[in-house]
DNA sequence: ATCTCGATAGTCT
DNA sequence: GACTATCGAGATC
């Protein structure tokens, strides 16, 4: 997606970011996944990292947008953002769940024992969703599934590099067809409907 | 299906 | 020293 699109608005960007491709071009293979959930972080949010100002963490918040936001939390996790806001403002989208479109393999023996158990041959509908779900269905497994890290923090996601954002094949989803709930896993503005997902979509962290 | 809890280290007060 | 934009295991219903 070219530049302007990440300046049409935190809240529409995240509206607009569901059905696009995330690609990375890794060092051990090609990883693609299908945008199914996102949520919104505005600079006049408590629960943005950038609310109460600009630190060394948060730095690339404030930077020109399309840019990935990579932060690591809990000891242990990585979450995945694209920067939105004009520079100097410090707001992102998070990327929370992915429906998995290549890599699949990877992915598996990224994600460790478990995942790597499931079944890749797509039996049933039912165990494909099982397998994405376990994928990429939380922000922090998207990230391990696709090796993403603070080395990627700041990578333009414009251009077709390592790791970059494309168009929805058949565009954003109708706004009709979107669900806005609150954000998972915050303590503060948690009456915020910034969560965001297709109506029907079976590849979202969780309900 | 829903819950509670522990792991684990970087960041900020 | 407290908190964390999470995950997975184990308990419980």
């Amino acid at each position: 997606m070219p530049r302007d699109f990440y300046r049409q608005g935190t809240l529409t960007v995240a509206r607009s970011l569901l059905d696009c491709i995330l690609v990375h071009d890794s060092p051990e293979g090609l990883l693609a996944g299908r945008i199914t959930e996102t949520e919104a972080y505005t600079h006049d949010d408590p629960a943005c990292h950038a609310f109460r100002g600009q630190t060394a963490r948060n730095a690339t918040m404030f930077g020109p947008p399309g840019h990935a936001y990579i932060y690591f939390t809990y000891g242990m996790h990585h979450c995945f953002n694209a920067v939105t806001a004009p520079e100097g403002r410090g707001e992102a989208v998070l990327i929370r769940a992915l429906e998995p479109l290549a890599g699949l393999e990877l992915m598996q023996r990224r994600r460790g024992p478990a995942a790597a158990a499931l079944s890749l041959s797509s039996d049933s509908e039912a165990a494909r969703i099982r397998l994405g779900r376990a994928l990429c269905g939380g922000p922090g497994k998207l990230c391990q599934a696709f090796g993403l890290n603070r080395a990627l923090n700041g990578t333009d996601l414009t251009e077709q590099g390592r790791l970059w954002i494309a168009a929805a094949p058949d565009g954003p989803p109708d706004a009709a067809a979107i669900v806005a709930t609150p954000r998972i896993g915050i303590a503060q503005g948690v009456e915020l409907p910034w969560r965001f997902y297709r109506r029907d979509e079976p590849y979202i962290s969780r309900k």
